[in-house]
DNA sequence: GCAAGGCCATGATCCAGATCAAAGGGTGCG
DNA sequence: CGCACCCTTTGATCTGGATCATGGCCTTGC
């Protein structure tokens, strides 16, 4: 990979990681990275939308999460990736490699802060989605997501179909559109077609999530 | 806390935080923070357990993680703690300022180096939660956090009791004691009173754990 | 415009795990 | 030593969400 290191260049300062590493694009569905593979490559979403997904021997698959303009994903505390990341639209990804950037080497002070904050929001949303899953009803599950998704996106068009609602959510397809249906029906959500959708009452999700 | 910034020494090589902040020691059931609590300070357990819990106003509990003996806790996204925690045995707890350390900043590199391992394992390890909590049945659940606590801690004796793993599995206390049991009938494990215990048949879970 | 194939919604039935209920232990204390 | 409490186990029943089945809709391509 002489093409990533020889693209390092001098980051600016209020995108520490803008000038880094290389702009690749895949098509909607495309592998960006796999299941095992080594993770010495980082990677930032510049536009659309990204999803990591695990498989287990028998079929069941878990979305780890998803990943939008802006984010970063890729990080793994061992060699491998334990999940693998697709591309769920057409997106543009900046690949770099972290190298000595990481945290307690010597290294680009702003480029390790990105690192960090970037890793600790992560964290962050994994914890999360450990409490959806955790002791969440699916009526819950569904609601929240749909806020959270509102606040990271903005509202209007869901990126992903209900499978991989469902794959992120611990449910099946049917459940999660059951509890769409009944969202709607409550009046706390409004579909137009499948995707697009308007938050009506998002006071009465925010009161499934934050206790 | 002036205590704790004029605690502040020089590091060893080895390890990095000996030597910084203050030995507190915490009763069995004691809260070390509170859900909501400003969260400036960092913890690393000394000796003994703690477990990070989050109370749903309805009284839904779900337990964040468990720390053992080594084990860093209590980083945050944000100001506040989203988790409580709370000594799950008696422990003894090094509590410190992480302050300038955290990476990014001006700091000691080794110290930086140390919290970056700790954030990606915790990473890790709440990504493995996260796979157990979405797709797994409560028998695997139950199986497969035996293999990681005796992973992180050998065989020997359990530091919570049922309710605390039904809290960290999302199960219920009787699905956990009755998983137990079946493990046991399975001749996967076998127990001594409700906590002493052995792993006869660990790569049985491992199958359960990987794919 | 029309055929074909994916999604998506919804109805019917099933089942893993929750809930309700009641005994067992083990442990600490008087 | 024995009582009391708490934690755990086990049994019976219930139920939320899974599974099975079908039909509708929307897109895509010819």
């Amino acid at each position: 990979m002489t093409l990533l290191d020889s693209a390092v260049q001098a980051p600016r300062l209020h995108e520490p990681l803008d000038g880094l590493g290389v702009r690749m694009v895949f098509a909607r569905g495309e592998d960006i990275y796999a299941q095992d593979e080594s993770a010495d490559l980082l990677y930032r979403v510049i536009s659309g939308a990204v999803r990591t997904t695990r498989i287990m021997s028998d079929g069941r698959r878990q979305i780890g999460d998803f990943y939008f303009s802006g984010d970063m994903f890729g990080l793994e505390c061992g060699p491998t990736h334990r999940f693998a990341a697709e591309a769920l639209t057409t997106c543009e990804v900046l690949v770099f490699k972290p190298g000595a950037a990481l945290p307690g080497r010597i290294g680009d002070a702003r480029i390790q802060a990105a690192l960090w904050e970037a890793t600790t929001q992560e964290l962050e949303r994994s914890r999360e989605h450990l409490m959806l899953l955790g002791r969440h009803t699916a009526l819950e599950r569904v609601g929240v997501f749909l806020l959270s998704l509102s606040r990271r996106m903005g509202q209007g068009e869901l990126a992903m179909g209900r499978q991989d609602m469902a794959d992120y959510l611990g449910l099946t397809i049917e459940t999660v559109s059951r509890m769409l249906s009944q969202l709607q029906a409550d009046g706390v959500v409004e579909f137009f077609g499948a995707r697009r959708y308007r938050l009506l009452r998002p006071e009465r999700l925010r009161a499934w999530a934050d206790a």
